[in-house]
DNA sequence: GTGGTCTAGACCACG
DNA sequence: GTGGTCTAGACCACC
């Protein structure tokens, strides 16, 4: 779970955020499970409990996790996985629309996800 | 050359700088051309003066316009479109890292990526 | 007895006694009548034991339960209308406060009041 | 404005949201209207600026209120009594419905509401 | 000046 | 131990 970059330009709470919504997605957490406590998570990823607050604040209101008062924070809804992806499918459409309106060739748009691509695989 | 959204995530001066460039790499601005002074821009689009100046200055920085003391501010004899391939490679860069860091496998990215392509190379 | 909602926003221990007046005012409890012993209602319940004995604690505090050493705890005779009729009017004194400071006017909430009591006379 | 009470059992933002939904609805704050500053509207209430940062991020959750970028707080919806009114409504048919089932007759608990809408007649 | 984010640390009720 | 609330104070980007 120990995932904050410093250098995403995303504020940690909403990496924490991003994060959480991954790990429903992808089943490393399945609905119902409890998540860990605000203050063990703060410290596992080295940021303040209130950021992690904030974050489970935020998660809940999305009817994401449920908090049940003083036992725990737990996973309710786990069908988030297409959010994401519909997210992302969009993001890059916009991306190549954008650019290719302005006039960057498709060759050239490839080269750049494949650049891309590259260098975060070598994480 | 009117749109500032205020409701936009970039900051006012960054939509300036982007429309520029957007206009230039679409031939509606053409090099040699006279840009709008800072106050008559300022005053159309509703900003303040400083945030218009602040875009001038970076555009004048990237070496897309430039300003003659006294006669005012032209856009160069300049290839913008290099400008607009160093964004587009930080924008992708980010998009991977984003959803690379959410879990989304290379090969999903990829997928996404080669069809937001197939469905431009449509238009 | 059982009967907690780890939902209900209500702490458990005032769903407890809550329920217990219920019991006694509904007359499924009465007067001389022996209570579970902390322990066993705490594992019937699944709570800790430290939770019932609160509420038992504030429930012999306003007269209503009797703990006899050695002996056990026992439904006092008392009238337990009294305590559910001072809740009754705390509560609606902090409704009517909310709402009259949020500035619905009185005819609204007499209305609004009116309207409840016709729905349920008919039960 | 300032209207913070330390008795209230209320959190203090929630008595700044519930106090600004009063505003809109009542007329004093309307539509398109400029919120005052977190900062000033801190030191008004004597309380820290993030108390107030978190009211308002919640209203604007609601929709009630609009930040713009770096320019200030917005009155947004002004359609907000309804809400309050369909929860007023809410509230009190469960209060009812529970005290009903407890034993009290329809005339006492007629004779609570009556007195609390007298004390708060006297504001 | 504005809002946004974050930290460190505190106190509380509850279990 | 849990989450909820609050404070004081800091730094940031933007206007």
């Amino acid at each position: 779970m120990a995932k904050i970059d410093s250098r995403d330009k995303r504020p940690i709470y909403q990496q924490i955020i991003d994060r959480v919504i991954l790990l429903i997605s992808t089943g490393v957490l399945t609905a119902g499970e409890k998540m860990p406590s605000i203050r063990n998570l703060a410290q596992e990823l080295g940021v303040n409990a209130n950021t992690v607050a904030r974050a489970y604040a935020e998660l809940e209101h999305k009817g994401i996790i449920e908090t049940v008062a003083k036992s725990g924070t737990f996973v309710k809804d786990t069908n988030v996985s297409q959010e994401v992806y519909s997210n992302a499918k969009q993001e890059i459409r916009e991306f190549v629309n954008k650019y290719a309106q302005m006039g960057i060739a498709r060759q050239e748009l490839e080269a750049l996800m494949q650049e891309a691509l590259e260098n975060v695989a070598n994480n």
